[in-house]
RNA sequence: GGCCCUAUCGUCUAAUGGUUAGGACGCCGCCCUCUCACGGCGGUAAUCGGGGUUCGAAUCCCCGUAGGGUCACCA
């Protein structure tokens, strides 16, 4: 990865997300980019909590982050939990260290306090937007004479800090996926990096941070570089070395526009709540803006390790696809193994009460089985669950559409024929059902669907599954004879006579 | 608006000066079949526009256009 002749230094990436929500998924991207990234590496992953905003960060959700990222198997080697050698790994937690760098910082005269108030800086924010000129700050303060800041600091004004930006030249950004990106200095002003009241801006405890705790390679979203140029000054400013930047683009919604809450889910959680396996979502999420080179895409995140490569990030912003994340997932639903998926959805089983921790080994190997034939056309985790419930449930209702189509009064009394001619077969396994049927179509002189479907619906309520005589084998004679006739009487009951 | 980034099928993307512009999702058709799926086969569909450079441009350069980002004592 590393090019150049540049020292190796080992690898060490942070995700900093900050705590006022959920784990969105373009978040989960880049952490997903960062942790590749640092394991291919033999680097350490830092997921270092952002809660600089006291009024919005909350407890909660920090806890719900780093569940979606267990969730996710995106695990960190320091950060929250499990400590390391930059610790602490919250801002809110780390204001000493940004006093100790902004002192230092004032003291090499690299940053400066300026005692305009908020309003005049709006005023002239304003001013300057009338006449349709750029604003930039004034430099009011940047000049003043140390006794005079000495004085309004014994006054007891608060002051918030600026750093020095040069009125001149190019600040160059070396981006691993974009290459350089040049801005020019006249485009940048003394940007505040340390408020009135006495906390840093995300900025400089961003940079500060990311200096401190050693980070080699910033990966985030694109939507920070307009701000690199600043951090890259102030990287220079507080002397640690230069991190390598990395701008990943960003997820768009379908219309383009940024991705949110109207365009139905985006936080990890919702995913996985609509049955959504995580290595399918993480699978998705490396495509999303990624791709091997070649034709492959199911990938194991052992694979995805070992291709992960900055330098196939596609530069452009991606939008978000559900039908192919569910695609993906469906992938992955149906090439687990049964016992696998079982274990997976069994919480989701046991709140319904369909199974016991002590279920006979018997009943153990029928759930498998029942549970294997409806894997195999699953989508989802919970449409897996919903689909098992004919078998372990009973049949709550009968889907409309196949009702109007296949329960039609003539129908009743060949459910009860059926019924009773299920009686005779012996074993009750799917080949001696069918046999049975097909003695019984032939019987009836019906076309063999005008049995079939009528069947299916009346034993699962649904119109769609697996083979008919294998549900008829898993569902047992007595349920298959009740559910015939229940089905008839039924019949007869919504349609008395025609 | 200034600055910055980006631009290949509807969507995710491959092709880093020479390909009938490839794959995947979706969609459509056919096969399999008791249904829906799965699976198999086939199809639909793209280089934003205009100028250059070059024997040759999706690819390099310029200008447009469009989308996105960013310009806070938010992160």
């Amino acid at each position: 990865m590393t090019k150049d002749g540049e020292t190796q230094r080992s690898v060490r990436v942070r995700f900093a997300p900050s705590p006022t929500g959920s784990l969105h998924i373009g978040g989960a991207r880049t952490a997903y980019f960062n942790w590749l990234f640092a394991r291919q590496s033999q680097g350490v992953f830092v997921l270092r909590i952002d809660d600089t905003d006291q009024r919005r960060s909350t407890e909660a959700s920090v806890q719900q982050i780093l569940e979606s990222f267990r969730w996710l198997g995106i695990d960190w080697d320091e950060g929250p939990n499990v400590g390391g050698p930059y610790g602490p790994y919250r801002q809110s937690q780390r204001t000493d260290i940004y006093k100790e760098e902004l002192q230092r910082l004032v003291a090499q005269d690299k940053a400066y306090p300026c005692f305009c108030s908020p309003e005049q800086l709006a005023a002239e924010r304003e001013e300057a937007q009338r006449l349709g000129v750029v604003h930039r700050y004034s430099g009011r303060c940047r000049h003043l004479s140390v006794t005079e800041r000495e004085a309004r600091l014994a006054r007891g004004e608060r002051p918030v800090y600026r750093l020095r930006v040069p009125e001149q030249g190019v600040t160059t950004v070396h981006d691993l996926i974009r290459g350089d990106v040049e801005f020019r200095n006249d485009g940048l002003d003394d940007f505040i990096i340390w408020k009135a009241d006495e906390t840093p801006t995300y900025h400089f405890a961003s940079c500060v941070d990311d200096a401190r705790m050693r980070i080699t390679h910033i990966i985030r979203a694109d939507e920070h570089l307009s701000n690199t140029p600043r951090h890259v000054l102030l990287f220079e400013a507080l002397g640690y070395g230069m991190p390598q930047f990395a701008h990943v683009p960003m997820i768009l919604a379908p219309d383009r526009s940024k991705l949110s809450k109207r365009h139905g889910a985006t936080s990890v959680e919702e995913y996985r709540d609509q049955g959504i396996l995580p290595e399918a979502l993480v699978n998705y999420l490396l495509l999303l803006g990624f791709s091997p080179g070649d034709d492959q895409e199911v990938l194991t995140r052992d694979q995805a390790v070992q291709i992960f490569d900055l330098y196939r990030v596609t530069k452009h912003a991606a939008i978000y696809d559900v039908k192919k994340l569910e695609w993906m997932n469906a992938q992955y639903v149906r090439s687990m193994p049964t016992d696998v998926l079982l274990d997976r959805i069994w919480p989701d089983l046991a709140a319904r009460g369909w199974v016991r921790v002590d279920m006979t080994r018997e009943s153990l190997a029928w759930l498998r089985w029942v549970a294997a034939a409806v894997q195999v056309r699953g989508l989802s985790l919970a449409h897996v669950v919903d689909s098992l419930a004919p078998y372990l449930d009973g049949v709550a209702r009968y889907d409309e559409k196949g009702k109007k189509k296949h329960f039609t009064s003539a129908v009743a009394d060949r459910l009860e024929v059926a019924a009773s001619a299920l009686e005779s077969v012996e074993p009750f396994i799917a080949p001696v059902v069918e046999r049975c049927y097909r003695d019984l179509i032939q019987r009836l002189g019906v076309k063999g669907g005008e049995l079939i479907h009528p069947t299916r619906l009346a034993l699962t309520g649904q119109t769609v599954g697996p083979g008919l005589f294998e549900v008829m084998a898993m569902l047992g004679k007595s349920a298959c004879q009740e559910r015939l006739r229940a089905a008839a009487a039924l019949i007869r009951a919504e349609a008395p006579q025609a």
